[in-house]
RNA sequence: GGUGCGGUGGCGAAGAGGCUAACGCUGCGGACUGCAAAUCCGCCAUCCGUCGGUUCAAAUCCGACCCGCACCUCCA
């Protein structure tokens, strides 16, 4: 356990605050999943990736996380889109429950230890509506069950509101039986051709906000510790979970809240209902997931982050360099350049060790400050300087052991983050072949060079470079590797 | 109308009372190189939307104003 202090943003107090979870080691974290109707979008990713990487950071700490993200998977949304395909809704959010896995995957987006549905938890939902109805925060009419936003004095409490705000601004559908237009369904009664469940009330199925305090429930208990999502669910969706958990459990139902800015395109955020949006696979055909993810945390994860692809070429650009130390080191560890005694002033291995363990620590207190990512990134870039001007130096035997040092918190910090250094290189039947081949064009091409026939030389490189294949010419010999 | 967030170099982006305002990209100069690439070194904001105020001291606090964005309705 890394005995630290780590500031969390809590959308709750408007304040960082020093978290400590409700039972020291152990943290509770639920994630607002997706509604399972289409392939996920950037938008979607970002707190995937985010709330992915608070878990990482809190584990590399040494806490055990249980991670709750839920699937969506009764909405009026999958509904209409399975009727216009002709399937069951059911079939449609399993199918994009797959999809789902296969995005968040390529992320490197860690499986929850659940990931509950709701079709699943009938049962509980209607159990938790019982229990509502029975203290006397919903009320039944005409086969619908509401909650009573007046009936909970703290509605509002998240998102800053009060009820008569609520109930000026109301552009909402005023709904006359409604005892305050804010009172929200929690079990909506069945119609024809949809998916619906038995309940005292008759045929229906579950409002939207109920099923996260549900499973959260279920999987955390009443009060746990960290509850987040996308900025735009603070209200209503937060404030309803808050309002029928507090309601029936009488206890706090999170500790801490967190919530992401959004994406942009042009400025403008990027919503499914705006159209603006870039599915994850679509964005993948272009750069490598590592880059996207990279992208993500390179800003802090309540800013708001702008998409082109331009920013994802410049994503790019710096993952490479971090990747090229890595390689830069490995090679100097595997012996694959030559010793090399440059005139140049080098660091001793034990300022370089000294150096990585300062910007290790460097790192911590960046992720500390509420998760700042793009500070931590940035001394990602240090690290980085200080191995390549190490390594550039040339490096003795005496040296392994502060680079194997080096390559251990190199890896460690990155992998916190969720990025990998190493190339994952031509897999292995293939890379011997591959190899082979580009060993035997560098001896030609080294020939020429010999003879000063540097026409030959560069026509090599140039030929390469079109197929994808870098040739970097060093003093310790010629390095490839694909763009 | 209500609520909240933000405006930092050519671009992106940290910093939130006091070290020369991080880091990345771009550009420029240098080292290295046959030339490149990669790498290293150096340079590029007398200034942090505007105007006032508080303070010994403000990009950082307060006030006004301008601009942008979001939520108040499904949305991550």
């Amino acid at each position: 356990m890394i005995k630290t202090e780590v500031k969390i943003f809590n959308t709750a107090s408007g304040k960082k605050e020093v978290f400590i979870p409700l039972e020291n080691d152990q943290v509770g974290m639920y994630v607002c999943g997706p509604t399972t109707y289409n392939y996920i979008h950037l938008g979607n990713a970002r707190p995937l990736v985010v709330f992915d990487t608070v878990r990482r950071y809190l584990e590399y700490l040494g806490y055990e996380v249980t991670y709750i993200q839920n699937f969506t998977d009764v909405d009026d949304k999958i509904i209409n889109k399975a009727n216009e395909e002709g399937i069951k809704p059911a079939e449609l959010a399993s199918r994009y429950i797959d999809e789902y896995f296969r995005d968040a995957d390529a992320l490197q987006v860690k499986r929850a230890t659940v990931h509950p549905r709701v079709s699943e938890h009938m049962e509980g939902i209607i159990k938790f509506i019982k229990g509502l109805l029975e203290k006397g925060y919903a009320y039944e009419m005409e086969g619908d069950v509401l909650f009573g936003v007046t009936r909970f004095p703290e509605y509002g409490k998240l998102s800053k509101r009060s009820i008569d705000d609520l109930q000026a601004g109301a552009r909402v559908e005023v709904d006359e039986k409604k005892e305050h237009p804010a009172d929200f369904v929690l079990w909506k009664k069945a119609k024809p051709h949809e998916p619906q469940w038995p309940s005292p009330w008759g045929l229906g199925r579950p409002g939207w906000h109920i099923e996260c305090s549900v499973m959260s429930h279920e999987y955390l208990g009443p009060s746990f510790d960290i509850h987040a999502g996308g900025y735009d669910l603070v209200f209503p969706h937060h404030e309803n979970e808050i309002a029928q958990s507090e309601a029936l459990h009488g206890v706090p139902m999170a500790k801490y809240w967190m919530h992401n800015g959004f994406i942009t395109v042009n400025e403008e955020k990027m919503s499914k209902s705006l159209g603006n949006f870039f599915l994850v696979r679509d964005i993948l055909k272009k750069f490598p997931a590592d880059v996207i993810r990279f992208y993500l945390l390179a800003t802090h994860y309540r800013s708001p982050l702008d998409f082109d692809d331009e920013k994802l070429g410049v994503a790019q650009k710096g993952l490479a360099r971090l990747q090229t130390a890595y390689r830069l080191m490995e090679e100097a560890m595997n012996g694959t350049l030559a010793e090399h005694s440059s005139a140049a002033i080098r660091l001793g291995a034990q300022g370089f060790r000294q150096g990585l363990q300062a910007l290790q620590g460097k790192f911590i207190e960046a992720m500390n400050d509420d998760l700042n990512t793009a500070l931590a990134i940035a001394v990602l870039f240090d690290i980085a300087r200080e191995i390549n001007t190490f390594v550039a130096a040339g490096v003795t035997e005496q040296d392994q052991k502060a680079l194997l040092e080096g390559k251990r918190i190199f890896s460690e910090l990155a992998g916190v983050l969720g990025l990998q250094l190493d190339k994952k290189g031509c897999d292995n039947e293939n890379g011997v072949l591959v190899d082979a081949l580009m060993n035997l064009i560098i001896t030609i091409r080294q020939n020429a060079r010999t003879k000063k026939d540097f026409q030959t030389a560069d026509e090599i490189r140039e030929k390469l470079r079109q197929s994808g294949i870098i040739l970097e010419d060093t003093p310790q010999g010629v390095r490839w590797k694909p763009i």
